[in-house]
DNA sequence: CACTGTGGTCTACAGCGTACACAGCCGGTC
DNA sequence: GACCGGCTGTGTACGCTGTAGACCACAGTG
């Protein structure tokens, strides 16, 4: 972040991406990141339109993350999974921006590239062309909300606030009455933070396959 | 909005929900709210801790619409599956609001209540207590994402604006290159707006449920 | 040399959330 | 009836936001 003039798109797409891990996405002023530019606030309008433009880039370098694998000789619904897998493994590690992709998934490249080859493998399992679509639109969601929605991770910029914010999120689920909700207090562990991340994606993921699989035999079924 | 001293608390939610839907979150301001009562913006800190507050109340609002059915003879999966669309039709109304129940989920009754109903019924489908919370916290996302981002509907505050953005998106899509994207262009239509808004919504929950079906299924299995 | 486009600067403005001190009205008690 | 304490709305003020508009320094080109 050294003061250097000539200042680069990319690097300020980096550091407003570092700016929202760090603290949030409304921590993303555009006075803070040129301030991380040594430079005037003004300065940042000559490379983006606007703020919104700067929210656009950042998704769209969130979205490069994602790679999509290639065609091998699996079933579409492994190929599938492991397509889904690599974009939430793309929004995982910076959950308070993900929530731009929301924008930029037909605005984008990247985007477009995990879209296309979503409808390709869906098509492959025999999903009609409107259905795939239809399917795509709401998986988009399900998928970002699994990379924001991760249990265990809220507000606290270290890692000892969030522990802390774990902790008490703990304590007020156990401090609910038993008797309205017996579920919920005997819940509160998993509730407040899931004891294994990686299985916790794994699951969101396959029950989201494992529902675009059963919509794709109920159609083939019903087209008998 | 009359001109009334003494302004109540759940009709300062209500102008909120309003502005929210018709102009958007960001369009909910402490100033706008207080406007809209002729009163001084700083007369909603009697009401509210902060605009934060407001904003939880207004999720509780939104929670409050969803009315958890009564259990009755049916297998577990089908009442699970009216009470997901219960609490998504809560939210389909108010979709510029929807992403704030992802906070008040487990800090209003309303909330609460879906939550324990569900664990209820995840429990009786065979669900360890661990694999059902952690099958929560996945499925809210998913079904707040369904409420947010149907689509055909983005910014444009009337009809005709909202039309006119849809006509433009279809465009776009239809403008990529059919080499790169040939499936995206074929489905420019479905992706721009969905056809039938009820399907879309009963096809969404259905894919959640499902998946939690097999996910119960193979937990079963997996305990032989 | 003058000309032109590019990119950073400076100033300014309207709008935001809200801290703080104050004023009016309300209901309850002598 | 007189008083009084607490609730509720008011007024002012501060620091923050995004960004419009005029300005200037420099590079490359004729």
């Amino acid at each position: 972040m050294a003061a250097q003039k000539r200042l680069n798109r990319e690097e300020l797409i980096t550091t407003a991406l570092a700016v929202a891990d760090a603290e949030g996405l409304d921590a993303v002023t555009v006075r803070r990141v040129a301030q991380l530019h040594d430079v005037t606030p003004m300065a940042l309008y000559r490379h983006f339109p606007d703020k919104e433009g700067l929210l656009v880039a950042l998704a769209g370098r969130l979205l490069g993350g994602a790679v999509v694998p290639e065609p091998d000789d699996r079933p579409w619904h492994e190929q599938l999974r492991d397509l889904l897998s690599s974009f939430v493994d793309a929004l995982r590690p910076h959950p308070n921006a993900a929530l731009l992709v929301f924008n930029g998934m037909v605005t984008t490249e990247p985007g477009l590239a995990v879209t296309e080859r979503a409808l390709e493998l869906m098509a492959q399992g025999g999903m009609s062309v409107e259905r795939s679509a239809e399917t795509a639109s709401q998986i988009l969601g399900s998928l970002v909300a699994l990379a924001i929605a991760e249990p265990g991770r809220d507000l606290g910029p270290d890692p000892e606030a969030n522990e802390d914010a774990v902790r008490a999120k703990r304590a007020t689920l156990l401090a609910l009455s038993p008797r309205r909700y017996p579920r919920i207090v005997a819940a509160a562990d998993t509730l407040a933070a899931c004891s294994d991340r990686e299985l916790y994606f794994d699951r969101g993921v396959d029950l989201i396959v494992t529902g675009i699989r059963d919509a794709a035999r109920a159609e083939a079924a019903a087209a008998h």
